[in-house]
DNA sequence: CTGAAAGCGCTAACAA
DNA sequence: TTGTTAGCGCTTTCAG
């Protein structure tokens, strides 16, 4: 095995105690000891084993970062900056997915890592509260995202409803009244799209405009090929609309690829909607007009919260934090952003 | 703190030993006593300590890996790929981003998070031979990527000459000429791009073409704005090329923004190939010809090394294996493909 | 088949 | 200022 501060401390000819205080910085060390010790450390190529630091601390300073899939490009650029935030309280991060697994929800929540990270943050898919309630890990856990729960956590989401209405609102405006959903999950209410599907319904409402159940499209998964396959359903089924407010970005960047296909112009024949602001909506050959979350804010309230309930002290009473978002503009609603 | 083993075992009536047969399924226990066992650890609800766990038995099942960013879709899928490779053999991996920092590449390959992690797979960028062959962390450590080095690690990475030749070749194949090469870094003979660039190189020399280096264009990373900026700067230093090698798929991607721009047409006026077979290449409203890595291959490949390390046993020499790739023919190199 | 006890490497009282 | 010692919770000989 490895060196071990026994081995540094007979080599250096003095006790464990003061290698360790060496070791961990403490102030009162003379110089010339912190030499010595220092001199063995380095002459043995000693590494301190945070294991056995852990166990002894009971604590890891690791916590852990659950989404659903790294290939939607918002859970990873929603990754980068967690991973960000949490150095910044010199917390490390281990990043996990889910696979969009109700299972491997369940397993990551009840702690399937026990000890060995100090908290989690997730962001469920399919959980439903009851999971929640019956979870017996004691690690803080806050969740992230659109489902809704009535259970004690920390929960960090942007307010869905309002966004969807300000992105339908938007296209209102511009004068569509054929406006698509796509990306609506078949099954209980609190599926994730819920939230931006009722966005659009009462926005439609506010307008005193009937929203047509017939453009609602439900998707298996919330892929670029679920939005081209939604789209081409759509299409077929006759009821061409005028526009398209898709449930995320990559769902909208499919449709707007099977719009491209039918040989349909965007935003001339339809306009389109997207959500999450991904980097590659801002570099298509027609940009994605989207709702923007605040991504670093998301992150850093989750970090915080969790490292706040981690230090103790004070347990406050579960938050739910919203964090901003905004509408963002672009060529998919207006040829005027254009460059030509 | 929570409950331990000591705790079932009182409660129960049974020494600490046989709690510990049943947590960890020893063939030989009466089903009775494991019954009565099982009935202590529910009522207490008791999880193993893992991090005990992992003193004692001196491993965490959990490796590393550490890519540049998560906003390249690239290292995303690929991390995702990692994740279930390791899952495979009961690893858990803990995924962290180097933001292309020499510096925090330098920590992780010195084994910031020694004995907690039992090995490492890192894709550099910037670290040298040196820092390797100065390397005194005793973990495992398997190398991913284009840069080449001299130092006793095994190595995934597929034939980066040999593919970039592919794509090369396929652009004069269909009669192209003036093809640049977006993404060359400066500096040193081993940067990143190197072996695609030199790729270029043969790929002209062998049909006997000049290599023209005013088509050659640095930037300054690997991101969609690198690609669109130097694109850019290509176009406005005079001499339009009619095909574009990029040395990524994000490059290609901001590239044909650019193109797009300028009132360009893909592959009209130029032809682009990119490297990586993001799946956002598959769906733009030009999709992207491009050479396509076996990412799954390179994620088992590079956990089995780890694995196989971490068992012990024979401990081979440093391997250089290299997983297959294919080119992926699409619209932006031959409108054929296009539905319409 | 089950119990007792040692010890993984470290930190934190407590002593000196 | 430095040394001694007792665990953190677990696995693992070695007895019984």
């Amino acid at each position: 095995m490895g060196v071990s501060l026994k081995d540094v401390a007979s080599r250096a000819g003095v006790s464990i105690k003061t290698v360790s205080n060496v070791v961990n910085n403490y102030p009162h060390v003379t110089p010339q000891m912190r030499a010595k010790v220092q001199q063995a450390i380095d002459e043995l190529g000693y590494r301190p084993n945070l294991t056995a630091r852990h166990l002894r601390k009971g604590r890891t300073g690791i916590i852990a970062l659950a989404v659903p899939e790294f290939g939607n490009p918002y859970f990873a650029e929603l990754a980068g900056a967690v991973v960000d935030a949490a150095a910044r309280h010199d917390y490390t991060v281990l990043v996990d997915h889910t696979a969009g697994l109700r299972e491997k929800e369940l397993l990551v929540s009840q702690g399937f890592r026990a000890h060995v990270i100090d908290g989690l943050i997730l962001s469920p898919i399919h959980l439903e509260t009851e999971d929640l309630t019956a979870r017996t890990d004691s690690a803080p856990l806050v969740l992230l995202g659109e489902r809704e729960y009535e259970a004690p956590y920390d929960h960090i989401a942007i307010d869905n409803v309002a966004a969807a209405r300000e992105a339908v609102r938007h296209l209102i405006g511009l004068g569509h009244r054929r406006i698509a959903f796509l990306g609506s999950r078949t099954g209980r209410e609190r599926q994730p799209a819920h939230l931006r599907l009722r966005g659009w319904r009462e926005e439609h409402a506010a307008a005193g405009l009937e929203a047509d159940d017939a453009l609602v499209v439900v998707t298996d998964g919330y892929g670029r090929e679920d939005g081209a396959s939604a789209m081409a359903a759509l299409l077929d089924r006759g009821g061409r609309p005028d526009a398209v407010f898709a449930y995320n970005d990559l769902i909208a960047v499919g449709a707007m690829r099977t719009l491209t296909e039918r040989g349909l112009s965007v935003p001339g024949d339809v306009a389109v909607v997207g959500f999450d602001d991904i980097e590659e909506g801002r570099y298509g050959s027609t940009t994605l007009t989207t709702i923007s979350p605040d991504k670093e804010a998301i992150a850093r309230l989750a970090v915080d919260s969790l490292v706040e309930r981690l230090a103790g002290g004070t347990a406050p009473e579960p938050r739910r934090q919203r964090p901003g978002y905004r509408l963002v503009v672009r060529e998919s609603t207006t040829r005027s952003a254009r460059s030509r």
